[in-house]
DNA sequence: ACAAAAGTGTTAGGCTTACACCCATGT
DNA sequence: ACATGGGTGTAAGCCTAACACTTTTGT
């Protein structure tokens, strides 16, 4: 081992050379309305972009209880399930400079602790909401929060777009073998909804008939009574799913499906 | 944002305020030797428990970076595939009192830097490598380290045991996506090792005819004309792996097979 | 009436599973 | 000779992909 180095308790520029990188969590909040894929950014007042909602893990917290506290903030929602996708941070890639103003308007004070901000790790989280359940105040004294279509997020503070693209990567490959998309959807939905969801994050379009024997197969869903009108077409039927069900699946990452989708 | 301190630059307990949680990274280092899964274990002189190699990240490096070393300077690779599998930390769960002798000889100073060691989030990595290809000094001045069978490790340091097991778990989860299993093997090796592999992560045997089917139908495998002697029985047949197209299919996360395995 | 989109059903073919049988090797 | 374990083959059947046809709805 060769970090040797002991602390003197009175003088910050030695911790330098022990201290290790800051922790930061932030959070890809998912929503899907009007048939896109949406995402929850915020931006400080005073400050020129967006970015993704984050927070330094302070002394007192977990990693988790962070990020589900941002998350429970910026959307007033209790009942959520967050997911680890990757930890981010290379060496300089959190230029101080630049950055300067906002964690001075965020509460972090760069000057004094101008070390401690430097070099950052991220450890990135994604959330499915839904859509209507949220109540954002779309503007308040500190920031705007706003939901911007996936395929039109503009240039963020850090490396907030990558951490999107990344996390849209890992739904991606875990959405043939999660119910993920459920969360996305209000109590009742149709079958057509959800499988525009596949395919956004899929990326190509899916056979509907096929589509939705799959679905059904996992028995995480019921067919209900009613119908959804919409437009100049048979009216589709209304699902339901087995919110218990769901979770523990979550929970245990049980293997309820292995798809590929053609 | 209810973080609002400011730090006086003098005052060390000050910072306790506004600081956050250490980083710190370690590895579960897989191997595959007789039939057993195999975890790398170190110990340092004059503690009294095993644990993984872990170290905290410093400000001059990145997460990943940190993680790479760690498993170069225990094993004396340079080839080798680190994979991210969960962000560890629970509030409290650092307990240093317990862990202050340990801290000291690992060249963290508990006494001055007592505030910045006591709760660490933790990164968890697995590795897998060639078990033939490592060469361990099994002692040196300030630690041990050792290959423990997967089912047969100790009580270990912090929450590493807990940390096993999950990256076991998440193995299971991928193996049947990613050919992870190639890793773990020499150069040239028999359908029967690279079987045992998969049977030993997911904890039930499979019909190694049908199993022999699934791996070459990736096309990432060839047959070779030699077989390996071994025992009162035929001899079976010797296969190496297209080494490119495996490192491409992992950097890509690349669907070279979806498996559920019966 | 017509277009749009949903519901339902069918069929061919591929893949998986579950075997049977034969072959090499060491004791 | 025999037990052990590997190599190869095959048939049944399930699952999937591809596609046809009918039904509902708004304009």
């Amino acid at each position: 081992m060769q970090h040797q180095k002991t602390v003197d308790n009175n003088n910050l520029s030695e911790l330098n050379n022990i201290l290790t990188v800051n922790l930061v969590v932030g959070n890809v909040i998912f929503a899907f309305h009007e048939e896109v894929i949406k995402i929850l950014l915020v931006k400080r007042k005073g400050t020129s972009k967006w970015m993704l909602p984050w927070a330094f893990v302070l002394l007192e917290e977990g990693a988790d209880e962070t990020a589900y506290k941002l998350v429970k903030e910026k959307t007033n929602l209790d009942e959520f399930h967050i997911s680890q996708f990757h930890l981010f941070g290379k060496y300089d890639r959190f230029d101080y400079e630049k950055h300067c103003k906002l964690l001075s308007l965020m509460g972090y004070d760069p000057k004094g602790s101008h070390s401690f901000l430097r070099y950052t790790a991220f450890m990135g989280y994604y959330v499915f909401v839904r859509y209507d359940d949220v109540a954002i105040n779309k503007e308040t004294e500190i920031e705007e929060i706003e939901w911007f279509d996936i395929h039109n997020v503009p240039d963020l503070y850090f490396e907030h777009n990558e951490v999107i693209e990344k996390s849209f990567l890992s739904i991606k490959q875990r959405i043939g073998y999660l119910p993920l998309a459920f969360a996305l959807l209000p109590e009742k939905f149709t079958m057509p909804e959800m499988r525009i969801i596949y395919e956004k994050f899929l990326g190509y379009e899916l056979d509907r008939r096929n589509f939705q024997r799959k679905i059904l197969s996992t028995g995480l869903i019921t067919k209900l009574e009613e119908k959804k009108k919409k437009g100049a077409h048979k009216s589709p039927y209304l699902y339901s799913f087995n919110t218990e069900r769901y979770m523990k699946a979550l929970e245990n990452d049980e293997q309820l499906m292995a798809w590929t989708f053609q």
